[in-house]
DNA sequence: ATGGTAACTGATAATGATTATCATTACCTG
DNA sequence: CAGGTAATGATAATCATTATCAGTTACCAT
């Protein structure tokens, strides 16, 4: 839920010692009500129709701020721009991205644990986290289907 | 096999109408003879010392090549810089990062036919390629190992 | 409520990677 | 050898991200 994610998030913030400002907040909104893979651009034209005022800086900072807190999570689409979601409890996903018209498809069955466990073993190495990315045709532009 | 792959390469080029010139095939032979994973600044250096005179732009432009031919793979390490590696086949594999130190470590045994086909039919999308990485400690920066 | 203070912000400049441009060169084909 | 296209290297331009810094604000303790 959207007003439970925020109470969790603005304590998330509140116990490392972060403010609750502006900005903050109004970020962590603008992701919160908007689906999809926004790149920092598009943030920062969306929450600037309620906040003008709040500098392109701002957004950088607060972006890097939540990811490191995993309230965020990073993607990189395109190689030049790097995208950002709202990193939800329990909603664990990964990507299908088509290779013609860039549209992202979410996916929730990975079942990796196991091949973590495999990886952990073998390579002595021990996995915090994983992201799949998955590359070919959407159904709309897939002719042959 | 190091030449046969050289010799796989110039075929590629070749067949799609590409020239074989000086800067294509020492990049090749650079990333073919260098384990790891180098970003441009990297491959640029090390090839200057064989092939001075040889550009940036034309390092850029044929690593973009030998991108859309398959012949090398992309991989976002950092998020500033992309980094290369062959494409070496029958190899296909994914790769471990050390939050810590940045090591990167390969492994291959990554079953993916089967979560592929259930993806396939779930979300009617047709899987060309896919990638994986995982993120965490590496035996020798865990320090509870 | 007020004041003190470190955290935070917005504007701006600086950086660094990538891309575009363009004149020159290398390579074919006939 | 001449003509034509692909490819290159130098250079400038672009664009995302980061650093700087002076002014502002959220928050805690009075
Ligand atoms: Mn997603
Ligand atoms: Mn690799
Ligand atoms: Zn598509
Ligand atoms: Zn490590």
């Amino acid at each position: 839920m959207r007003s439970r994610f925020m109470q969790i998030a603005g304590e998330a913030l509140r116990e490392r010692g972060y403010k609750l400002t502006e900005p903050r907040l109004a970020i962590l909104d603008y992701l919160a009500r908007h689906d999809g893979h926004p790149a920092i651009q598009e943030i920062y034209k969306g929450i600037r129709k309620k906040h003008p005022g709040i500098g392109m800086a701002t957004v950088y900072r607060t972006l890097d701020l939540f990811t490191s807190l995993g309230l965020v999570r990073v993607l990189t689409l395109e190689s030049s721009r790097l995208h950002y979601e709202i990193n939800w409890p329990h909603a664990h996903h990964h990507h299908l991205i088509c290779t013609v018209c860039g549209r992202v498809i979410e996916f929730s069955n990975c079942n990796f644990q196991q091949l973590a466990a495999e990886i952990e073993k073998a390579a002595q190495f021990t996995i915090e986290e994983h992201t799949i990315k998955a590359y070919g045709k959407c159904s709309q532009c897939d002719r042959s289907r």
